[in-house]
Formats: structure tokens, sequence, C-alpha cells
DNA sequence: GCGGACTGCTTACCT
DNA sequence: ACAGGTAAGCAGTCCGCG
């Protein structure tokens, strides 16, 4: 049989786990798995005796019941082989209870992994892939044929929050591969509308639309929309049984809610929106345009009262774009999303949701069930307040101020990764004894050099494939081809790139500090090596960060010279570095400014400007302020206009003074990280959500707040008020053109050694060519 | 009692 | 809720000042 699995979970069927695993066409059950967790004891070999010990205990406890059996497995402990306990349960919600055991054996392994992914874990099959369930291998890699539809409801509310006991839903919209439609219960005058009797029926009718399809894509609807539709439904006694077999959906709770549809895929995508995306705010509209450029219509949530009311249309098409704009973003994202499920080898419904330190965890799990190596636990809250006191150092960081001419930016590539693999850097080889006598020492440590660590090992796997696949590419003329190949490309380099983190994670079951402080005192050796042989060669090195620098050629040479040079240099360093170690010419750049650390702009070999670090990049800056900065900055990096830059300040102040601006260009942007109340220092941000909630307005940990400074109190934090609050007379504009537009352009102007004072003068224009002698 | 210097908290960036 | 390094704003405190 050839099908393709998109779901797992497991049911209690006459007290019996049953693995369910949902594929396209089928539903596959397995009742021969079980669940299980490892005991260790103090000594490495396990006699029956010691086995009738445990089940004494078990007994005494009245817990001997929950255990089918008891068998003694050889497993590796990071470095230490030895005989352990497997302890089979009867069921997995047995588990838990069974953990007692802990009271007297050394330690218990692996009695916290869900066990539907411990299938996963354990057996040998990769979701959202064609699969032969007969040989047990990939048949076909292309992305499933899956009927997917966006799904989005409308809630009527009088101008605040809804309230589920009262406020009803007011509409439904549905958009997949052929078009849309809204459901609702009042007369819109639209196309795409279809009118039922009223809220139950919009409910009933929305279940059944649901279950025609496999995939769900919501903005948001693992928050708001199921659990709103849940409630309402609540109210008319109907359950939400969207399953594949008429299971119930299930919120489950936690610091967010993922809403799960048995057998389906239900895909928010507001957080996957967050992770993958660098956005000011993520509402549907700001994601819509920053992918697709396309302005769809908004409607204010306080608003949609009215419009109901009115019987607008408007609401009708709002809601359809809504639900439409929804699938385009999850068409957009479903092939990454995919390439990650495949990677981690577990259920899109899951790792859709999971932080990349999560798909890193679950990856390295299944290669330790594979290596025969126990899972580490994870860290208690005890042990998580230890790691996160301790720290340790980072990257090497280095900058020069003022503008050049004639770049090249060298960086190694993957540089963590590379230190990692070509060390053997992992917790199961750090410190080995069988090599303790015969390796040179690094900070102290050192590593196996007989058996390949679990980390290195999944990383020379996952950079091994993405190897592959950049070759495939480079040979493939098939745009669709080559489009998936990029996704697969990306998500092995993304989860390659989380590992380094990931061994300093204090929440991760393979934590290392030690490792982690290796790899990077290794880094810093490498790009301090790297530089000082650069600067024996020739060049003059300007900037550097971590992996990479910027640097020119000492005397003044054009771009072909500076370029052999590069290329010259790059092969006599390479000769000299070890394993995978690699310095790569990454770019030439005409120009660079460089203001501080991680604040400089360069401007590439077609004339674009590319900023990093500076207010232009920043949301916690006023759009008028950014702007200014990025006029100011071409000034100088494109025509060497200093004149230009001073007039663009004076030009820009002129309009504030005189109330020529947009409010919408006054607006700050900044995130709140915990509740209000908890902050220990008022900021603006803060001082608003406060008030906000005090209205009895909602705002939640992470929203963005947008703000403006308005006239009145002594401090900033009193003077924040919501854009929409205000009209232009009540802006600060004395705060603005002192605390956005100046402070920004003096830094960049000042990187030129253009002082304050010198740029209140009006004095003759100098060209760039002085700041090249 | 005032103003600048300094510190701690906070955010958002860079690699 | 993957790491450390970094700049910078704001609020609050410290410190000197015959």
């Amino acid at each position: 049989m050839i099908d393709c699995l998109i779901d797992n979970t497991y049911k209690t069927i006459d007290n019996k786990a049953v693995i369910y695993l949902y594929l396209i066409n089928n539903i596959l059950k397995d009742r021969n798995f079980k669940p299980y967790f490892y005991a260790e004891l103090d000594k490495n070999k396990i006699n029956l005796e010691d086995i009738e010990n445990i089940k004494d205990f078990l007994l005494k406890n009245d817990l001997l019941k929950y255990v089918e059996k008891i068998d003694i497995v050889k497993k590796r402990i990071l470095k230490e082989e030895k005989e352990i306990l497997k302890i089979i349960a009867t069921h997995p919600q047995k588990v838990p209870k069974l953990r007692k055991i802990k009271e007297i054996v050394k330690e218990i392994y692996e009695h916290d992994i869900p066990f539907a992914k411990r299938y996963l874990i354990d057996n040998d099959i990769i979701p959202m892939v064609y699969w032969d369930f007969e040989k047990n291998k990939v048949v076909s890699k292309d992305i499933p044929k899956l009927n997917m539809v966006a799904f989005d409801i409308e809630v009527y509310n009088e101008g605040k929050e809804p309230n589920p006991n009262k406020d009803p839903i007011i509409m439904a919209s549905f958009w997949d591969g052929n078009g849309g439609k809204v459901i609702t219960y009042k007369d819109f005058n639209h196309d795409n509308v279809e009118i039922v009797k009223n809220e139950k029926e919009l409910i009933k009718k929305i279940i059944e639309e649901l279950k025609k399809y496999e995939v769900i894509f919501t903005y948001n609807g693992d928050n708001f929309d199921f659990q709103y539709l849940k409630e309402r439904a609540k109210l008319y006694n109907i359950k939400l049984e969207l399953g594949r077999e008429g299971e119930e959906i299930k919120i489950k709770r936690g610091i967010s809610n993922k809403v799960y549809i048995p057998g389906r895929v239900h895909i928010d995508l507001y957080p996957i929106a967050k992770r993958l995306l660098k956005l000011t705010k993520y509402t549907l509209e700001d994601v819509v345009y920053n992918l697709f450029g396309i302005e769809k219509l908004k409607i204010h949530h306080k608003n949609i009262g009215l419009f109901w009311e009115d019987i607008d249309e408007n609401l009708v098409e709002y809601s359809l774009q809504d639900a439409k704009y929804t699938y385009k973003i999850g068409i957009y994202f479903f092939p990454l999303e995919v390439m990650f499920s495949r990677i981690v080898n577990q259920v899109l419904f899951e790792t859709t949701r999971m932080t990349s330190g999560q798909m890193v965890e679950y990856l390295l799990m299944k290669r330790a069930y594979l290596d025969n190596l126990i899972v580490p636990n994870k860290p208690d809250e005890k042990e998580y307040k230890r790691r996160l006191e301790v720290s340790y150092e980072g990257g090497y960081v280095k900058a020069v101020k003022g503008l050049y001419e004639n770049i090249v930016y060298l960086d190694f590539r993957s540089l963590y990764p590379s230190i990692i693999i070509t060390y053997n850097i992992s917790p199961d080889t750090l410190d080995c004894d069988c090599c303790k006598d015969n390796s040179e020492k690094i900070l102290g440590h050192w590593f196996c050099k007989k058996r390949i660590g679990l980390i290195p090992k999944t990383l020379k796997d996952l950079i091994d494939r993405r190897m592959k696949i950049k070759k495939q590419m480079a040979i493939t003329d098939n745009k669709e081809i080559k489009e998936l190949l990029n996704y697969e490309q990306l998500s092995l380099k993304i989860l390659a790139n989380s590992h380094y983190g990931y061994l300093a994670y204090p929440r991760a079951r393979f934590y290392s500090k030690e490792c982690a402080e290796i790899v990077t005192y290794l880094g810093r050796k490498y790009i301090k090596q790297a530089i000082e042989e650069a600067e024996k060669f020739g060049f003059k090195v300007l900037y550097i960060d971590t992996d990479g620098f910027y640097t020119t050629w000492k005397k003044k040479i054009d771009k072909d010279e500076l370029i052999k040079k590069t290329k010259e240099f790059l092969n006599y360093i390479n000769k000299k570095l070890p394993g995978l170690m690699e310095l790569e010419f990454e770019s030439f750049y005409r120009r660079a400014l460089f203001v501080t650390k991680k604040k400089y702009a360069v401007l590439t070999d077609d004339n674009k400007i590319e900023v990093k670090g500076l207010e232009i990049v920043r949301r916690d800056w006023a759009n008028i302020a950014k702007k200014t900065q990025k006029k100011v900055l071409e000034a100088l990096l494109k025509e060497g206009n200093i004149k230009k830059a001073k007039k663009i300040i004076q030009e820009t102040i002129k309009n504030l003074r005189e109330g020529n601006i947009d409010i919408e260009d006054l607006v700050i942007y900044t995130q709140l990280t915990k509740k209000p109340e908890e902050y220990k220092t008022s900021a603006p941000h803060v001082e608003l959500a406060k008030r906000l909630i005090r209205e009895g307005k909602r705002v939640n940990i992470g929203d963005v707040i947008g703000y403006v400074i308005v006239k009145g109190a002594e401090k900033v934090s009193e003077k924040a008020k919501l854009p929409e609050e205000v009209s232009k007379e009540d802006i600060d504009i004395n705060y603005y053109i002192e605390n956005q537009i100046l402070p920004p352009v003096l830094r960049v102007m000042e990187a030129l050694n253009i002082t304050k004072s010198e740029l209140k003068k009006e004095e003759k224009q100098k060209t760039l060519d002085e700041f090249f002698t």
C-alpha cells in the first residue's frame, strides 16, 4: 500500500492504547506498540534478583498491575555503556504513576515522551511523503496532494472584546483552491454569500464544510476562531466533531493553545508567520502586504458590529478576503513546513507549532534511538535555574567608525556546525575515559576519537543532505522541482544552524555548557587567526562579527585587483584550515559606512544599500525617523553629498514643525514581553498597556503596541497614546525632533566626523573625496 | 536643590 | 521557550557643589 501519513495520535480502546496513523486514504491502527521507559541502577550488570526487588516495590505500592513486562537492555547513557531496565507499561497514562520507582533506582529516563511521538521515533515511517507501507520506504517526495481550505469567522461585538456568552458568530468564510464563500444569516448582497437560517445552522454548516478537507489553515485559530466556535456551539449543544472518525476537536491548553483535529491537519499560520518572517507586527494584513505586496480590505474589529447592523456587503468581502489570503499564506508556507515535518519525523500538526529548539530535540531523540543512546531528562526547575545563571563567552566583535571604499566581506561557511563536526563536539563524546591521555585539551576538555558523537553525526547528516540537494538544484531546469529542493535545503540549513544554540539552551535534554563554550572559543580562535593572516597578506580589516569580516586592501586598489587578491588569500588560508572549516568570499561592496558595533550600512555593487542594526531596521523607532535616516544615508553613500544630507534633515524638521506630516509616520512600535504589572520600570508601551487594560481592552503578552508621543506630561511614558486617540495638534513635535529624528541621523553623520556643531554651521560644500584620503 | 553622570531595565537588533 | 554581544532610550539614583 502506498499512502501518506498526515497525522497520528493514540486512542484508548478496551483499556488498551491503540496508535492511529491517519493517511490520506486510510487509517491504520497499531495495537502492538507499548509504552515504556528506562530505569538505571547503580550497577552495570543487572540480575533477576534486581528485577524481583523492583517488582516487590511496585507490588507494595499497588503499581505492579500497570507493568506488562520488565526487560534488561544494553544502552549507552552519554559515555557509559551499561545494562538498564526497560519497563513496559500497560497504558501510556500509567507511566506517570510508575515514575514512583525513581525512589529505589539511580535514575529513570524517557518517561515523558508523548506516546504518539514515541511511535514515530521508534518506527520507520516518514510523514508527508508517499510511503510504501510494505517495503517501509519512500516512494515519492512530491508535496502530497491534499484538500486544503482556509477558514475564518467573524464575531459580533459592541466595539469591545467579544463575549462568547452573548456575542454571536455572524459569518464564516472558506477559501480553497477553487474559490471561496461566506456563510451568514443575513441577506447580504454579495456573489459569494450563502445564507442559512441562524447562528445554529451556521455552526452546523461550518462543521459540514470543514470535514471536506484534510488541511485547515487559520490565522490565530489556536487562540481565537476554534475557541470561540466551541463556546458558541456549546450553547446549542453542538459538539465540534471534526475528526476523521468524528472525533471532537481537542483544545490543548498551555502557554499558547493548540487546537487539534484528529486525522486532519490544522495549521495556524500566525505563529508560523511570527517564526519565519521579520516584521514590525503580524496582523493578517501586515503579513499579506509583506509577502505579496497586496493591500487587503481591513475592517477594524470594533466596527464589525456596525457593518453587520447595516448589512454592509463590505463585511462579506472583508471576511472572504480573510479566508482568501489566509489560504494564500498557507500555500506559501506549506512546502517548507512539510520539509520540517519530514526531517524532524513528526506530524505537521506538531512541527508547525514547534520552536526550532524543539525541532532539534525531536530530531536528536530519533537519532539517539537509532544509536542506542538514552535520551537525557529535561532539567527540573532547580537545574533549569542553575543553568540560567551560568554564562559563557560568545562571538568576537570589533568595529571601526567611518566610510570606506572597495570592500569585501569574507566569512566562514557554517562556522559553528563545522567546528562541531571537525572537533566531534557532543555531550556524549565530551571528556571520555578512553581518550583522556592521548588528546590535546581545549579549555581543559577533550572529545572522543573513537566514536562520532550524536550531535556531530546528526549535523553531518543534515549538511551532507543539503550539499546533495544543492548539487541537484544546480543540474535541474524544472522550476517546480528546483523550488521544492530549495525549501528542502532551507529547512536543513535552519535546523543545522540551530544545533549550537540548542547545546546551551537551559531547557535542552542534551544541554552542555562545556560544549557550547568550546564551540564559541574555537570560533573566536579561527576568526582571529583569519584576520591576523589577512593583515599579514596585505588587507586592512575593518569590521569583525563572530564568523566574518569586512576588509579592504591596505593600498588603494580597484575592484578587480581586490577580488583577485581575495581569491589568492582564500586559496592560501583554506589550505591551512582543518576539517570542514572554510573561509568564503561572500560579496563585494562599493562603499561601507560603519557606525558602531552591529550598526552599519553597505552599498552593493549594483548600487543598493543594505542596512544592519541602524534605526532604519528597528521597529521601535518612528517611521519619520527611519525615513530620514535612510535618505541621509543614501545621500552619503550613493552621492557623497553632505550638503544634501543636511538639507534632508532641515526639511524634515521644517515639515514636522508646520504640521505637514502623517500621524502614521509617528507611530512607535514596542512589544509587550511580559504582563504590564510585572515590569520593574515604567515605559511608554507599558503605561499605555496598563491603561488599555483598565479600560477593559484585552492586551496579551507578545502584542506589539503602537503609540505616539503627545504633549502634556513630564515623562515620556506618561505621554504615550494610541494613534487613533490623537490629532496632529496633540503631538509633541519637540520630542519627535530631539528624540526621534536627530539622534539617528547625527550618529550617521558623526561616523563621518561631522559633529553636531559643525552640522549647525552653514559651510561650503564638502565632497566625500576628502574622507578617503 | 540642581544638573550631569551613572546604573539598571528593557528592547531589538547582529552573528 | 536556540546562544551571547551590542547599542540605545528611559527612569531613577547618585554625586558634587564651600
